[in-house]
RNA sequence: UGGGGAGUCGCCAAGUUGGUUAAGGCACUGGGUUUUGAUCCCAGCAUCCGAAGGUUCGAGUCCUUCCUCCUCAGCCA
């Protein structure tokens, strides 16, 4: 038998076959790096570039970022990491309307908080657009010099209507020849703000019977009287992300910038630009290259920013941090951890083909992850009360839990025993069904960690509901005796002694849409929401969990991983959010 | 109906310049271990690569035609 195991290489894709081969042809060693963004002549100056490649991630910042992000930051940040590279964190901000400073600090905090950095020794390599508009002001003139770009009148109304439509060519704007010095001059005008917003744009001049339609004359500047979070109001006039992206790129010397298959039009205008550009001397060769990959689409989840607005506009959820939320703050609130985003990345690959992921694959990587680091706890959600009548009333034994069965180094802790427990409402059944193995009259069952009992019966109210149950215990078969193996019971449960036990809110969440695609075809997404997507209760827990600190994550036996809630819990005082459910291969 | 993409097992996804038995993961099904009906371990799981033709000694990989899905007509990104 070959037992060869070698460990599980990360999943080839088409853009590590590009990285590869580009790497493998010496693309880039010709590459100098200024130490910091910059153009041609700046970047000549400079040293031979550290980093073998360059990718970024660039969120703009008019929003929180949710796990469809997450995957594009663990590629672009992976691949930077296994070619020598460096990634960048930059911040598209070119349309300060709806951009502002909270999304910044948030999605700093967020990518931080999955494990990546963007620094690398005196480089921070944490950038904004807007830092390079003087740049991109310089390079729109540079067009207009090289008779490239010219100064629309246009209405926007007029600018559609001629734009043609998906079959038909588009009408050249009334304004297309104007002279250079003229375009100059209005552009000029346009930036020193004697123009008025929407009054006209630049635009580029390429071809108006392109097939393509954002080669059809793409505007890249707009008037726009707006305050910028970053530069105030030093500008009157913003570039079009179409004009600003490979700009960006290429001052950051950006060797692979990855983006999502809805950009795959806008390549050739990439390209185009940075061309122009390269050959009016502002930019060098290599130029960045633009490549796309599929969007992460899950089952049972939201990824759109209209969507999730709304969940939280009107109150379907708590806020943007909602556990429930696919929200990188809700998934932490949740218990979701870095580690299980990079597995589940790694698990879904990349490719250009449109997919939905099952919503189960992110849950059984978090399992994966939280199996391997979270300590083990007893926690019983659905209280009832076990009586061993053969125990003593007043006494009270210790038992020895281990606190991670795969990690003995962990060590043990106590739990006390006494004659009334909390065990599960579930672990009891007084007329067994098929299969079942827990407790039912005259079966025994180990409590767990500590004695084998017998069951003996129960008590039950008026209307016939379960309110206590009794037991026997058999004194010789304690955990970690020697006659702890002289009875063979096929049920083990958890319990907790209920006069240790520390009562706690827990919330036991669920998926928050019913449906896998939720507001498939012309149905509205609200529909679809899971009206029990949280469950509030009373459980009874162990006492050593009443010093669990916020973001503590713990397996609580046969139920799944659990965290403290890092906004509702107090020192002292934890409350639990259920993060996932152990697999249950009976209640299948 | 124009342009740009994509179609490989239930869900993802590898498949080098065509070369012999189509990786891997998840799910699933058996079996084993187990004081979590968890974990872990072992085994099984596409004569077939959207369809139909064609080229070839040989095709998921080349050619032709067709089908399906996604995407583009913001002074958003």
């Amino acid at each position: 038998m070959s037992s060869e195991k070698t460990p599980t290489p990360a999943a080839s894709n088409f853009i590590r076959a590009i990285i590869e081969k580009d790497l493998a042809q010496n693309k880039f060693v010709s590459r100098k790096w200024a130490g910091k963004p910059g153009d041609a002549s700046e970047h000549a100056k400079g040293e031979a570039d550290p980093a073998k490649i360059r990718t970024r991630f660039p969120p703009e910042p008019n929003g929180y970022l949710h796990i469809g992000h997450a995957k594009s930051i663990c590629l672009n940040f992976g691949l930077a990491r296994d070619y020598n590279g460096i990634c960048h964190l930059r911040f598209d901000d070119t349309n300060p309307e709806k951009e502002s400073q909270e999304y910044v600090d948030s999605i700093t905090d967020m990518v931080q908080w999955l494990g990546f950095n963007w620094q690398n020794g005196n480089e921070k390599n944490l950038y904004f657009a807007s830092n390079y508009f003087d740049y991109m002001y310089h390079a729109a003139e540079m067009l207009i010099q090289q008779g490239l770009a010219y100064v629309d009148e246009q209405t926007p109304d007029e600018m559609r209507a001629n734009r043609g439509s998906l079959t038909e060519p588009g009408k050249d704007s009334p304004y297309r020849n104007r002279g250079i010095e003229e375009n100059l001059t209005m552009f000029r005008e346009m930036r020193d703000g004697k123009h008025s917003d929407g009054s006209m744009v630049l635009r580029a001049k390429i071809d108006m019977a392109s097939p393509n339609i954002n080669m059809r004359d793409p505007a890249i500047y707009r008037v726009r009287r707006a305050h910028h979070h970053n530069t105030g109001d030093k500008w009157c006039i913003y570039p079009m992300y179409t004009f600003a992206h490979p700009i960006e790129d290429a001052l950051e010397q950006i060797t692979h910038s990855i983006c999502t298959l809805e950009f795959e039009d806008q390549r050739p205008f990439y390209d185009w630009l940075l061309e122009r550009l390269a050959e009016a001397g502002l930019l060098a060769h290599p130029l960045p290259k633009q490549y796309e990959f599929a969007r992460l689409n899950l089952t049972y989840v939201v990824l759109s920013k209209r969507k999730l607005i709304q969940l939280v506009e009107e109150k379907h959820v708590s806020g943007w941090d909602d556990p429930r939320l696919p929200t990188l703050a809700g998934a932490r609130r949740r218990g979701y951890t870095p580690e299980g985003f990079k597995l589940f990345t790694d698990r879904i690959g990349v490719s250009k083909a449109d997919s939905w992921i099952e919503y189960t694959i992110l849950e059984d990587c978090m399992r994966e992850v939280l199996n391997l680091q979270a300590e083990r706890r007893i926690a019983v959600l659905d209280p009832i009360k076990l009586v061993i009548d053969n125990y003593p009333e007043a006494q009270s034994e210790d038992c020895f839990a281990p606190n991670h069965p795969l990690k003995p180094e962990l060590g043990k802790r106590v739990v006390p025993l006494t004659r009334e427990l909390w065990i599960e409402r579930e672990d009891f059944m007084e007329v067994p069904s098929k299969g079942y193995f827990r407790l039912f009259p005259d079966n025994m069952v180990r409590l767990r960690y500590g004695y084998v009992v017998k069951c003996t019966g129960c008590e039950k109210d008026a209307q016939g509901n379960v309110t206590v149950v009794h037991c026997d215990y058999l004194p010789d078969t304690k955990s970690g005796t020697p006659g702890s193996d002289s009875v063979k019971v096929k049920g083990n449960i958890h319990w907790v002694s209920a006069q240790h036990a520390y009562e706690c809110e827990v919330r036991l969440y669920d998926r928050l849409f019913k449906e896998a695609h939720a507001g498939e075809g012309d149905r509205d997404f609200l529909e679809d929401i899971n009206p029990n997507s949280v469950t509030l209760i009373a459980a009874q827990l162990e006492p050593s969990l009443k010093d669990a600190k916020a973001e503590d994550s713990f397996q609580f036996e046969r139920h799944g991983y659990f965290v403290a809630d890092r906004k509702d819990s107090v020192m002292g005082k934890p409350v639990f959010n259920r993060t996932v459910t152990l697999k249950d291969a009976w209640q299948k």
